[in-house]
DNA sequence: TCTCGGACTTGTACCTAGCACT
DNA sequence: AGTGCTAGGTACAAGTCCGAGA
């Protein structure tokens, strides 16, 4: 069975993750002693320090002790002289009405507080909290006036930033402290770093796109609705004081150390270990070895969903195009979704009759197919691709008699073709077919787009438009950046600064040569030297900052960060890095490196994914 | 086979520390 | 020293996928 196919001494043996041997010492797995250690083997990793674990099924850790969550601080009642008004008329709040008036009142610059919905919602869940009198009185949203409570936030806020530095540090002190208490656990005898340690503080509900729910109050969370999760040997997290956790349970099969219900939605939040940790290091391992495995059977599952456009089969044809959608246009799976719950997002499986166009011609090309729908986080999904002719056919029988609004793929659900791609391979699901293109696009484009005798500056940016290829691909987008048309501005204009500099330099270059001609003396020579040694420089400068202005204006609408974090195979990268030269912080931020270290003990210049 | 809860990954928006500038 | 500005964190929403139970 592949899900047990790593045991974690094998992982380990790979990456050497591993501390120091010292019984009853606690080390934590940190970059440093990763760094070092696989320096000093460079290229054979050696399994130690961590003991090797012998898990049985599904059994994710031994000994897991942790501090419980760290609560958000209890309310703090507003100043006397912050009012608010309710029809012109000064009105003292009860606490709790008072402190959901503040969620909104912090948010009045939002663009949030316009929508109707969000006024709907949150006026609807405020009056649940206010007393009767307050619910007797409060009858409208028009009439309420959170200005003052408004404007006491963003004073504050600018207190806060106008403070001293002492005052500053000890700020930064306190929030250390926290971090240090709370922000660690012990999992089989190794600090590792947690995730998210607090709980989310009580506010008002922000969907993305148009969601239904927006606007609603999203409840304080207590510890006794907090479910602990740890060993049963260790000291179970001591509630705060009065309180009681929900209840304590010890499932090692499981990761999250803590968990709530929200009260939004009804789902589960957890709190888990941070992606530097072994355990998440080791599941993105194994999620890249199952990319690379289908990198084995895609040409054959290519030609198997080719044939399956002519089936006499509706449901398989249906499932052979959102295939070929799928690993073509690296859509997600799209599972069904509760109506009215949530905003109306669709994936490759939920797709609509409305969401595409189909065009026998359009600019010169064949069987052209529009799509124009909301993905995930309501980003829009736009795109005219050509396809075959085949799966042309078919997408205009699929769409015969239908209304708009109806679904595309009627006979598929995500459950049905995971349920195929499962048959044509162990592990494999809709979303591999991202985590492989990705890192397959990614591989390739570094290979076409490096070239060995460039600069790192211009290595660089091969990275870059090779990582944003990928996120071309994976449609991940940004909001323009506010500011940007003005740091581009700025970045032209130290262009042209720097042009001119240069020409100066040369100018006198050119006349010290002339000089040196004349003269031919050590003094003149000198001069030569260190003018030519200046141009060189400053026309490195320069291209340096055209390079930066290229990546600048190609990346403005395509976000890197998420394809870098979750799609490419990290090994690719540390092994570009060291075939050419590239020190891998120059890609690689600290938490990147923290979270592939494993990639980085482990590949070599020749990994291949 | 259908539904739903649960666990875990993926994704963007927002915030801010700290850097490069004047 | 003060002032932008942005990279890089944090927060948390929104997906995917699995398995239990009716």
């Amino acid at each position: 069975m592949f899900k047990h196919a790593y045991s974690v001494a094998t992982w380990l043996a790979l990456c050497n993750l591993r501390s120091v041997g010292i019984p009853g010492l606690l080390s934590s797995w940190s970059f440093k002693c990763f760094q070092t250690k696989a320096a000093q083997i460079k290229g054979k990793f050696v399994k130690a320090g961590w003991e090797e674990e012998n898990y049985e099924d599904g059994v994710k850790w031994k000994v897991l002790e942790h501090k419980g969550p760290y609560f958000a601080p209890p309310y703090e009642p507003l100043p006397d002289d912050v009012k608010f008004y309710y029809a012109g008329e000064p009105m003292k709040l009860s606490q709790a009405t008072e402190e959901v008036a503040t969620f909104y009142g912090k948010m009045l610059d939002h663009e949030y507080t316009t929508k109707e919905a969000f006024q709907k919602n949150f006026f609807h869940d405020w009056r649940e909290v206010m007393t009767a009198e307050e619910h007797k009185k409060i009858k409208h949203l028009h009439k309420c006036d959170f200005s003052e409570i408004h404007k006491y936030f963003v004073d504050k806020n600018e207190a806060r930033k106008a403070l001293p530095k002492e005052e500053k540090q000890k700020l930064k002190k306190e929030t250390e402290k926290i971090q240090e208490e709370f922000g660690y656990c012990i999992l089989d005898g190794h600090q590792e770093k947690i995730g998210n340690f607090k709980t989310e503080p009580p506010g008002l509900f922000r969907g993305r796109g148009d969601h239904p729910k927006m606007g609603m109050l999203k409840k304080r969370i207590m510890p006794e609705d907090v479910i602990i999760n740890c060993s049963k040997e260790s000291k179970v997290p001591e509630p705060p004081a009065g309180h009681k956790w929900k209840e304590v349970r010890c499932d090692n099969t499981v990761t999250w150390l803590a968990s709530w219900t929200e009260n939004i939605q009804g789902s589960i939040k957890y709190i888990m270990l941070n992606p530097s940790s072994k355990l998440k290091g080791e599941k993105d391992w194994q999620k890249y070895e199952i990319a690379r495995r289908l990198k084995d059977v895609v040409d054959k599952i290519r030609a198997q969903y080719r044939t399956d456009w002519k089936s006499r089969e509706m449901k398989k044809r249906q499932r052979a195009v959102a295939l070929y959608f799928i690993d073509k246009l690296a859509l997600r799976a799209g599972n069904e979704k509760e109506e009215g719950e949530t905003a109306d997002t669709v994936g490759c499986c939920s797709l609509r009759v409305e969401h595409i166009n189909l065009h026998s011609n359009l600019d010169g090309k064949e069987n052209v197919v529009e799509f124009d729908f909301l993905g995930k986080d309501s980003i829009r999904y736009y795109n005219k691709v050509p396809v075959e002719r085949e799966v042309f056919k078919n997408l205009r029988l699929f769409m015969e008699n239908k209304d708009p609004a109806d679904e595309l793929f009627d006979r598929l659900t995500t459950t049905i073709l995971n349920k195929h791609l499962q048959d044509l391979m162990d592990g494999l699901t809709a979303k591999v077919f991202r985590t492989y293109n990705a890192s397959i696009t990614l591989q390739q484009q570094l290979k076409e787009l490096t070239s060995e005798d460039d600069n790192v500056a211009a290595k660089i940016l091969s990275y870059n438009r090779a990582n944003r290829a990928v996120a071309l691909l994976c449609n991940h987008q940004r909001a323009l950046p506010k500011t940007f048309e003005k740091s581009m501005q700025n970045l032209q204009t130290k262009i042209s600064n720097k042009e001119e500099q240069l020409a100066e330099i040369k100018k006198e270059l050119k006349k010290a040569k002339t000089n040196l001609k004349a003269n031919k003396d050590e003094k003149s020579k000198k001069e030569v030297e260190k003018k030519k040694k200046l141009k060189e420089r400053i026309e490195e400068q320069l291209m340096k900052l055209q390079v930066q202005a290229t990546d600048k204006e190609e990346n403005k609408q395509i976000a890197l960060g998420t394809s870098k974090l979750n799609y490419l195979d990290p090994r690719i990268t540390v092994a570009w890095c060291k075939k050419y030269g590239v020190p891998i912080e120059k890609v690689y931020n600290k938490t990147q490196r923290d979270k592939f270290a494993w990639a980085i003990a482990m590949a070599d210049e020749d990994f291949e994914f």
